[in-house]
DNA sequence: TCTGGGGTCCTAGGACCC
DNA sequence: TCTGGGGTCCTAGGACCC
């Protein structure tokens, strides 16, 4: 064994570029993060920690400490931009690379072929990584943390920021963690850390020495079983450079709780649409549909359903969105909404496509639509969402379809959700409505948008 | 000093099926 | 008619991370 993982953080990465950008604001209190009447920090300069500044601390706090900081709003575009020249210079040293966030990434130099490296070796590529690093985001530094594992990774990149190099040894993990406090190893967080004070557990010796059973009892099944392990170093989690997106989301904290329905209505549906069109970039689409509210004494609830196929369409997305909010009590203002989308598929519902192009698309024997899984279970012509009329019914839309079955909810005064009905794919009373919603839709966009030039 | 926005993972209960 | 246990899916909430 050797310290073949890195664990590279950026230092004060969101206040470092803004200084880079700025030069008056360097050797200054920076604090960027939300600057309204509830924003929080997200990165203070180390000027501005000298106060006391940190990140997730209120602004107004914030203020109150250092008042002559520079409070700044995040710049995410141009921090995605630096983030990626400095993740290119790391792939440049080793093809796998697991980027954390913006501004952390684990390496593992094993897979570039760096092996039998003694501690000067990996020393020494972590000082050039930290200059190949300053040279590619414009003079921004870096801390690095060297290791056998992410967990010692990880810890030990903390240890000498900024601008630090730490290695451990192989072999001196255990004693490395055992004097520390428990809320080193990520995962550990103020409830845990509270759990396991209440069985005498302060520091990772005291943890070391705690039965498993035990620790289960006190934290649960996979958390224990873990924690069991990490304490003695024990952590054999690869290095991963490319993880699958599990939900896409949207959220907005308001300077004042609302109140008016109408209002959440028209802000959860423009929510709805930027989700939407954060999934349709990202070539992806879910099946479920999650409403947050945040109320005004910040109790927070969740409301969710579950399509029986994925879809990206702002309408549906939209629609679903709507029904979790029209079951949602106001009572007293809410703070924050939030839309997301989850249980990913990371194929594009064939829908994008208008049927004649379908049919040529089958015509021209395209593999990838014969590989498609389980878009053969659902009826051609029929997507969820798509609205549709019966003559018993009424006005309805698709909840899913399958095995020559087509299941429909109809939209009725009486009650949210409405009732549910299943029609077989070739009834004749069934009628799809589709084209007549895409042009009120555009009628609709028309008129809010004035004419186009 | 009242607490962001984007995520991940885990737990627990109920429905439903075999 | 009563009584099972396991597996999977869905929903809600919570802890945690940057």
């Amino acid at each position: 064994m050797e310290p073949s993982v890195l664990h590279v953080d950026l230092d004060a990465f969101f206040a470092a570029v803004e200084q880079r950008d700025k030069p008056s604001l360097r050797g200054k209190p920076v604090v960027v993060g939300g600057i309204g009447l509830r924003g929080v920090v997200s990165t203070a300069s180390y000027e501005a920690r000298k106060y006391g500044v940190r990140s997730a601390m209120s602004t107004a706090e914030a203020r109150s400490r250092c008042p002559h900081a520079a409070y700044l709003w995040p710049r995410f575009e141009v921090y995605r931009a630096t983030s990626q020249a400095v993740m290119a210079e790391m792939r440049a040293l080793s093809p796998l690379v697991e980027p954390l966030s913006l501004d952390e990434a684990f390496i593992d130099l094993a897979a570039a072929g760096l092996t039998g490296l003694t501690d000067d070796d990996v020393r020494a590529i972590s000082e050039d990584l930290k200059d190949s690093i300053r040279k590619a985001s414009g003079g921004l530094t870096a801390s690095v943390g060297a290791g056998t594992s992410k967990l010692i990774a990880k810890i030990a990149s903390d240890l000498d920021k900024p601008d630090g190099v730490v290695v451990v040894p192989a072999g001196t993990e255990a004693d490395f963690l055992a004097p520390m406090q428990v809320t080193v190893i990520p995962g550990v967080g103020p409830a845990t850390a509270q759990r396991l004070s209440m069985a005498g557990v302060r520091t990772v010796a005291d943890l070391q020495q705690l039965d498993e059973d035990e620790l289960v009892r006190q934290v649960g099944s996979a958390h224990g079983t873990s924690l069991h392990r990490l304490a003695v170093a024990a952590d054999d989690r690869p290095v991963v450079s490319d993880r699958e997106t599990k939900s896409v989301s949207v959220e907005d904290t308001f300077e004042i709780d609302i109140i008016d329905r109408a209002l959440l209505t028209a802000i959860a549906d423009r929510m709805a649409h930027r989700v939407s069109e954060r999934l349709q970039k990202a070539q992806l689409s879910g099946r479920t549909v999650t409403l947050k509210s945040r109320m005004h004494d910040f109790t927070t609830h969740t409301r969710s359903s579950t399509l029986a196929g994925p879809t990206d369409d702002p309408r549906v997305i939209a629609r679903v969105t709507r029904r979790l909010l029209d079951d949602t009590d106001l009572a007293g203002g809410i703070r924050l909404l939030g839309v997301g989308v989850s249980s990913l598929a990371d194929w594009i519902q064939d829908d994008l496509f208008t049927e004649s192009e379908a049919a040529e698309a089958a015509e021209a024997e395209v593999v990838d639509v014969i590989e498609m899984p389980d878009r053969s279970r659902e009826q051609p012509g029929y997507h969820p969402g798509q609205d549709v009329h019966h003559p018993d019914h009424g006005l309805g839309w698709v909840w899913g379809s399958g095995r020559g079955r087509v299941t429909v909810r109809f939209e009725t005064a009486e009650t949210p959700p409405g009732p549910v009905r299943t029609f077989a794919v070739d009834d004749p009373l069934l009628t799809k409505r589709a084209t007549a919603v895409a042009e009120e839709d555009a009628e609709a966009e028309t008129r809010h948008n004035g004419p186009n030039e």
